[in-house]
DNA sequence: AAGTCAATTTTGTGTAATCGAAATTCATGT
DNA sequence: ACATGAATTTCGATTACACAAAATTGACTT
């Protein structure tokens, strides 16, 4: 039987949840998921517990669930349709990038497989999707990019911009006015713990202090030559 | 409150189930809704009357239901959907025309305003699907096309092909076969009400002989100079 | 006027997904 | 050891939608 949308946002949201971990067991507590999906605490157990029998996630009482290799590969496909169908409607349509994360939100339900390879072909097989974000193929292989935020890439050093790991509309309008989008060359001019700021030099000379958090939402990646 | 895909899809169900009608009370019978919607009929009772209570239909007991302006309304906007997007997917993604009528099913209940009216731009504001059906526009008015089918049009006489009023996957490929698509010259030789037959003449002087059930279903207007 | 039959409605159930609130568990500090 | 508090689970209800089968209605025949 097909997974039903409330599944996919299930797998989706433990798979988010899960990579954002720092633990080592990588086990999602229940509240983690629970608030994620912005669902009652209780209702994440009895839903987990389901997915469990049908052999999509693993779940360990009062610990916490991870997906099994099953749910892994449905939870990359659902990302895989939502991805291209961003990029799709940033690339083909000419929708704006703030706008096109709660459309796809939607349509990666239903579009089907026949359509999302159309995408994949009219957007000649890409790699990332407009927020950096990689495009699972069609087997559900994601493939890892070594990137680091600007809490970490070295100083004085020219980077390119790759991923932004965040889909508020505000924080994307604002990427995006200030030359931030993935592409965009910067470098870091200088961090500022006690103060919590980053400051960055972007295009045309152009600085911009930072909150680190905001910060850590901003992948990189040295520029080579 | 926003309609759940499922009174979209009665809406829809009883929209096209009135119009095909011939009585003059133009009620639609529940066993009809029930057989059109693949459901109980107890199960079409039930939503019907709850349809009733929110406005959108009219609910006759043991005689039937009709859309009140409301339900109307919002059920041309549901096909307005539903015909942009099979004629984006056919016109902008090259989809062939008899696999889009599935895709729409799904698609017309999640596809925003937004993207909908993106897609009625870059289509140049068209007024039918591949199909010929006409497309509601955005206050959900639909232009009256005045068209005759193969049954009721003149002899001998030069009509264009402009409506195909069945979705079935192996009726499509057939018109599609023989080049009776929307926009095909064609014309009718002869009628045989005892053989139950329409012979036509079309691309290449090329003759088809179809039965009086097809010959209903494709609609023509007579060609004008 | 009565009987019959098909269509319709009613009734009782079931499943998926949700909630709030009560009960339980576990990590913790003492 | 033990109590405490936060996280988690359990419990009882609810909503939306569906089915099957029993009961009802109304149109048609005789």
């Amino acid at each position: 039987m097909l997974p039903s949308s409330t599944v996919e946002n299930y797998l989706k949201a433990i798979y988010h949840g899960v990579t954002n971990l720092e633990t080592p067991q990588r086990l999602l507590p229940m509240g983690h998921l629970a608030s994620a999906l912005n669902i009652a605490p209780g209702t994440a157990t009895t839903m987990v517990k389901t997915l469990a029998e049908s052999g999509l996630v693993q779940y360990e009482p009062y610990s916490g669930v991870r997906l099994t290799a099953a749910g892994e590969k449905l939870a990359a496909l659902v990302l895989r349709r939502h991805r291209l169908v961003e990029l799709f409607l940033v690339q083909a349509m000419g929708l704006q990038w703030d706008e096109v994360h709660d459309e796809a939100e939607l349509l990666e339900h239903v579009v089907s497989e026949r359509l999302i390879d159309r995408m994949d072909e009219m957007l000649g097989r890409p790699e990332v999707d407009p927020h950096g974000d990689p495009i699972p193929d069609a087997e559900g292989v994601v493939k890892i990019q070594e990137a680091e935020s600007l809490l970490t890439c070295p100083l004085h050093t020219r980077v390119t911009v790759t991923r932004i790991v965040d889909q508020d509309k505000a924080f994307l309008r604002f990427v995006e006015g200030h030359h931030l989008k993935p592409g965009s060359p910067i470098e870091v001019e200088h961090r500022d713990p006690a103060a919590d700021s980053v400051r960055v030099r972007g295009r045309n000379d152009q600085e911009i202090t930072i909150g680190m958090r905001a910060a850590s939402k901003l992948l990189v990646q040295v520029a080579r030559a």
